[in-house]
DNA sequence: CTGATAATGAAAGCCAATTTCACTCGGTGA
DNA sequence: TCACCGAGTGAAATTGGCTTTCATTATCAG
């Protein structure tokens, strides 16, 4: 449970500083909307919790967020975190993911384009990847059922390259 | 939350009462040879939470199985309920699916062709689908990024045909 | 019978998730 | 200016679904 298997920092297309920028301010705009919508507002609090995700390599739980989020801002706190946790769950920026051990954990899901996950059971590692024509055969499934689908989680648990050659000597 | 979408109560070949006896004896004697190379025994409560499982119209959660076995063994326990579900889970006959609520709920696996989840929020049935085509491509994905897959879920969430129907109106 | 081991259930414990509550902050109307 | 009000907050307490403990019982080989 050390080690990470490969992982996509941003979108591809934020991978210059400069870019990130642009991501940043775009994704915070699109929370403050949401929250106005709401009647509420983004407070330096809400803004430091995104930005952690934001800048995160990896998906973190809500415990790591809070770590994170601390070193920025000594007075967060814990309740702030799950708040602001859930109203970016509400507003779709961010969906939780699986995980091997017990805790949630989150990701970014603004301006990503749609990916499912191979989770590895021996390093934690998480691999994104995407299958069109997964996508594809998924859509026709959901049709023919006369489901109307909201959002979806596919997750493959098992080992990653890396742990299966390690496990395998 | 309190209709259901459609479930399958258990495997096609197994429809016909006959034929539902001798599943039940089937899947009783793998789960009876798992336990014997563990060097444990199956003890009449643990085929009871079994058949409580097998004999189910949908996915029970630990807490309804619990009581479930209850009604026919009144000094059963909900720690051998718990222990008894695990064992199950080691040896790959039941697998732990997800739900809106936030207990997990547990499906029989054993003898069933693959078949992947949608997931109502609104009367929280769940519809059991097949798409031999996303299998294939799931099986490419995984090959592509030298992922050794032990299990999958894949859960679609979203409002079945009835409740979107419904919601509509 | 006897001792060892598996098995069990009631109750206690654990721990992440969630809520409570007293307090702060920022804006508004008088 | 200044009381007021509701959004916002964080420390701490609570909740609730697991999960384990522990004392007891069942099983079985010798």
């Amino acid at each position: 449970m050390t080690k990470t298997a490969e992982v996509i920092l941003f979108p591809r297309n934020a991978r210059t500083p400069a870019r990130f920028q642009l991501w940043l301010a775009t994704v915070l705009r699109m929370f403050q909307d949401y929250l106005v919508t709401r009647g509420l507002t983004l407070t330096h609090q809400r803004e430091a919790v995104l930005r952690c995700l934001m800048a995160a390599q990896r998906h973190l739980s809500l415990e790591e967020v809070y770590a994170e989020a601390q070193r920025k801002d000594r007075t967060i706190g814990r309740a702030t975190v799950f708040r602001t946790l859930r109203l970016l769950q509400e507003c779709g920026l961010v969906a939780e993911v699986g995980s091997t051990d017990g805790r949630a954990r989150f990701e970014l899901k603004a301006d990503r384009p749609h990916h499912d996950h191979m989770i590895c059971v021996e390093c934690g590692g998480i691999l994104e990847f995407e299958s069109p024509m997964m996508e594809r055969f998924q859509d026709e499934a959901i049709k023919r059922h006369g489901f109307v689908a909201l959002w979806h989680r596919h997750e493959i648990f098992g080992r990653c390259r890396a742990c299966a050659h390690r496990s395998r000597a």
